[in-house]
RNA sequence: GCUCGGGUAGCUCAGUUGGUAGAGCAGAGGACUGAAAAUCCUCGUGUCGGCGGUUCAAUCCCGUCCCCGAGCA
């Protein structure tokens, strides 16, 4: 294949247990690429099976980026993900290589695609601040006090947003200009030469259901309660992301004993389709794409054709 | 067989001193700009177990029958 793939970037978005990463290495095949991870869960170390990272035999197949590089007790972040992935791109590019960013988280996605507000970093001792401050006061008092700097952010949030109040609160603690100032300011792409042809899973509710379901039956044979163990084990704090990653809250209370693993297995899989659903919100109405699927991606001989002809003629 | 509890939304249960009922969970839809596998928002008619009776009016009171649980035989 002759293709100049200086500025193109194909993204794989799709729900989870869509088969979006068996997409990307068949993709990665076909376009001589490297896949790079979009997930904010794979991105950290200690969970390869509950995340559902990548197995030894997909990273023999073609080289992948950005999976189990954080050590599960960081707090990563949108931007954090960003700054790497864009060294990635370029680094493909710099080869003569497809990069192929894949993952279902859409902020970060979307991030990528459309760019970011240029707001300061938070320092820690503001983000802790704040973080004391919720929790003497609570959720509610934060956004009473966040009406009082910056009336429009706390319109539009629910006084019941813990996530967003917080950030609000910090970036107006941080900066002294409130957050909906700094979202006047036009986006900064960090890659704004790139050229993004996107591919869309979105398989029926039904069908990823029932992937969800065998997916975790899977995850269970293959060792998850014994990734949850070891994760138990470094008395990590609950609030940190990995600690957060489906699954592991369900089956680490089965660890302690609080709860069978029978139902531990049973919330696990309610939460994940319930995740996907909320995916699929998001990438229903949020991105836009260049080649849509509508069915779960099993990787046989036509679907896997037709893809690959569809993304070749964005390209 | 007797006694006592229960039988109300898909599930767990509240409630109505008689004026046809509401929470949590589940489910559906939606939001989403630096923790996003996170966080949040909206959506509740169901023969109130069946049949009779009392009443202007019964899911609520009375009778009877059926089902579940506990105890006693």
């Amino acid at each position: 294949m002759n293709l100049d793939f200086m500025n193109k970037v194909i993204v794989v978005a799709g729900p989870t247990a869509s088969g979006k990463s068996a997409l990307a290495i068949d993709l990665a095949e076909a376009f001589n690429g490297v896949v790079i991870n979009a997930d904010s869960m794979q991105i950290y170390q200690g969970t390869p099976i509950i995340s559902a990272a990548p197995s030894e035999e997909d990273k023999q197949r073609v080289q992948h980026r950005l999976y189990e590089i954080f050590s599960p007790d960081v707090n990563g972040s949108v931007v954090d993900w960003l700054n790497l992935v864009v060294k990635e791109i370029k680094s493909c590019w710099g080869k003569g290589k497809m990069p192929i960013v894949v993952g279902g988280t859409g902020l970060y996605l979307d991030n990528l695609i459309n760019g970011t507000t240029p707001i300061p970093e938070t320092s820690a001792n503001v983000r802790q601040q704040v973080m004391q401050k919720l929790h003497e006061v609570g959720v509610n008092k934060l956004h009473e006090e966040l009406a009082l700097h910056d009336p429009i952010t706390a319109n539009r949030l629910s006084t019941n947003d813990t996530t967003r109040v917080r950030r609000a609160f910090e970036v107006w603690l941080q900066t002294g200009v409130p957050l909906s100032e700094w979202h006047q300011k036009p986006m900064i792409k960090k890659l704004p030469e790139a050229q993004f042809v996107v591919v869309k899973i979105l398989p029926s509710r039904e069908e990823l259901d029932e992937r969800c379901f065998v997916r975790w039956d899977k995850m269970m044979a293959q060792g998850a309660l014994s990734e949850a163990e070891n994760l138990a084990k470094l008395n990590l704090d609950k609030n940190l992301p990995a600690m957060k990653a489906l699954g592991v809250p369900e089956l680490l209370q089965a660890v302690k004993g609080e709860v069978s693993l029978e139902e531990a297995c049973n919330l696990a899989k309610l939460h994940t389709r319930q995740y996907a659903k909320r995916q699929m919100t998001w990438f229903r109405h949020k991105l836009k794409a260049d080649v849509e699927i509508c069915s779960c991606y099993q990787g046989q001989k036509t679907e896997r054709e037709n893809v690959i002809l569809g993304v070749k003629k964005r390209l």
